[in-house]
DNA sequence: TATGAATGAGACTTCATTCAT
DNA sequence: GATGAATGAAGTCTCATTCAT
């Protein structure tokens, strides 16, 4: 089992992905009815908060465009941030599942450049395939702090995997080292891809292949 | 006169900061007392969207929190949005007097490390002096077309002032390659410096000396 | 069947005024209480219109008065200009629905007096039903497009009927002929009539005799 | 002298031209310039009145489109109300005028063809002259009782015009009669050659041709 | 449980009028 | 007297959320 797959266990995020918390929705959907409807409203969700942006997003619109009455959304959600709430969560349980889809001890014998290589190719697919991401998240910032202390968490765990694969490549390094180290790097490598996404085809992959150069420029300095 | 300096004159933004324009505002304040208020409504402005939020932040609050009379403000600013705008402007000329007053012909001359140490600090510096340039933007993203296009295009500056620099130190680099490796090296050092804002001390200072570090790094690959 | 009645039928105004067009209803009231609120809403109205005038007519002072939360009156109306054409649409039903009773056919078998008299009576009857009709429409002439199409149409079709019958009377009057002197006859009548509303009662019916006989002679120089 | 110019006189109708009234100007411009001011703000709001309609104009914009500081406007005119009752003094003030420059006693010899030639032709051309007279009264229809006023003054006038020389005309008819009559006459043909104006010119034509015979028609009838 | 019509506080913005300069 | 920046009451309309059916 991966250390990163530990990491989620013990910070409980595999269950926070499925339980209702504080800022949590209503209701579980336990039919397979209501959990497609639960799905619905989140695919919809999540589309016109990237088109319009959160704000401009009416809950009406989000249960009309998804063919679920209004009252059924409000039972599923207690109000409007839960949906976002429960949209981040739905993007850890997918990143989770991504990471620990990585043996990370066969990744620790990989050569440094091919551990570049696929990390940030690993990290280039997830927001190809939820461009929502940052979309969305970016356009809260500062405004809804449940949200953002569950981004940071997500963050947090991604920097967490980093630094300790980065302490066992070289162990001269000491864990703030590592931490600060392993922060650079996916907030970097995570806003330059998302960046990437909005370029022009070929600019895009020039940018995914400088961001693979920057980062291994940077590791090699402390990985000679 | 530095390069920089020329390309902020030739693309007229020394301009686009003092007059109105298609979503300027409606009035320009010439008495002292009006350019005052303005001034006062931008200042309030700025601290209310970085505190509660560009949506949540209601023009009357502004007024209210501005000691001015909304339909005083509404003379200066057609609408909401255009307060934004003109927070925009603000930071742009701000940034564009720092970076001129950067003498070009100087750096040149720095050895890289140097060069990047005197770089990164200049940006730091900015985003010390207005927290608010990242915070209210990222807001936004996506949902305001006219503001986003003046971001870019403040990006778009920076990022082609650093691609000239880097195209003189090293003859070999194409304009592809130093319009890209300027790209990743203006948005990650933004992104890395606006994040460690938020951070405990100690972990900032150590944010930003990683951002050094790594922005050498990366340079000395292209510029041994 | 009347000539008029196929005439609606053809311009599709019976359904006009069921549904909700371009500029029509949010949502049509199917539920019995729906409907009543949407003509509480329109009773209100039309007396306000009447009273203040439209413009100082406000929104919620209509709401109010109706008893009907401002909310739940957007939601029948997307706009305070709608409910004015919502009452065009009621004023063009009942007229429809009035002159349709009328048998064409039989009123050609009329004398041109006693045709005269019906029609200027069938006239009268509708201003002093609805004394409305004039009173709101005056008002917004030339400053609401939607309105005025909707109230020339309305005038358009009785226009049509007059020339019709007109034309059925004398054959030897070129359709050009029988449209002008309709035209005449509607708009002359219609001021007429509605200026009469707001005379002393003695004076008003002489008014009432002067216009039959003042059609009278208009007629009976084009149909000795 | 002709008889109508009695009526103005006796009624007050010149001076009330040129003072200020109860609802009247605030001040007499009595400088060349200050006239010149208060008739290029009475034109500018005429034609507005026209194009946008009374409400929908402010104050503000008949100011900045006659090129007089807004200020300057309210010292000539205590409201907004005023500039349309000004504009109202001012079209009587023309209309008036007019009639008296018809030599009434000619006109009473003139046969009744004739007679009804000249006085719709003479109506028609101030109507083409001043096409704002109905499009702004119609609009303030109900809302505005000074208004009305003056409006109803006007046309009462007019009507008592016709109705004298009816009864020159004829002797066997009583005042009642007349004044029905003449009341008949100036509303339908004022209503018809103000509607002409907004039609196609060869309808147009018709129309005012139209409007010559029913009145003709109408006046054979009494007198034969 | 499921539904969707109903709610009303509150957002943005306008504009007739004033009054300090 | 002349000016035009300043004022703020008031208007239109939205939308997250509830609750009767």
């Amino acid at each position: 089992m991966s250390i990163t797959h530990i990491f989620f266990e013990e910070k409980g995020w595999a269950m926070a992905a499925n339980d209702s918390k504080s800022m949590g929705m209503r209701r579980k959907p336990r039919q397979a009815r209501s959990r497609e409807r639960v799905n619905r409203i989140l695919d919809v969700a999540e589309q016109m908060f990237i088109e319009e942006g959160y704000n401009a997003t009416t809950t009406n619109a989000i249960a009309t465009r998804a063919n679920v009455p209004i009252g059924s959304l409000y039972q599923f959600f207690p109000d409007k941030a839960t949906i976002l709430y429960a949209l981040a969560e739905r993007y850890m349980e997918i990143l989770h599942q991504r990471i620990t889809a990585l043996d990370t001890e066969d990744m620790l014998k990989l050569p440094l450049a091919d551990y570049v290589e696929q990390s940030v190719d690993v990290t280039d697919k997830f927001f190809t395939d939820y461009p929502g991401y940052h979309a969305i998240f970016m356009q809260v910032q500062g405004t809804m702090p449940e949200i953002e202390q569950l981004e940071n968490a997500l963050d947090a765990q991604l920097i967490e995997d980093w630094a300790i694969e980065l302490a066992q490549r070289n162990t001269n390094l000491t864990v703030e080292d590592c931490e600060a180290i392993a922060f650079v790097l996916v907030k970097a490598i995570g806003t330059l891809l998302w960046l990437s996404l909005s370029q022009a085809p070929d600019f895009r992959k020039r940018l995914v292949a400088e961001t693979k150069q920057f980062t291994l420029s940077y590791l090699q300095h402390y990985f000679p």
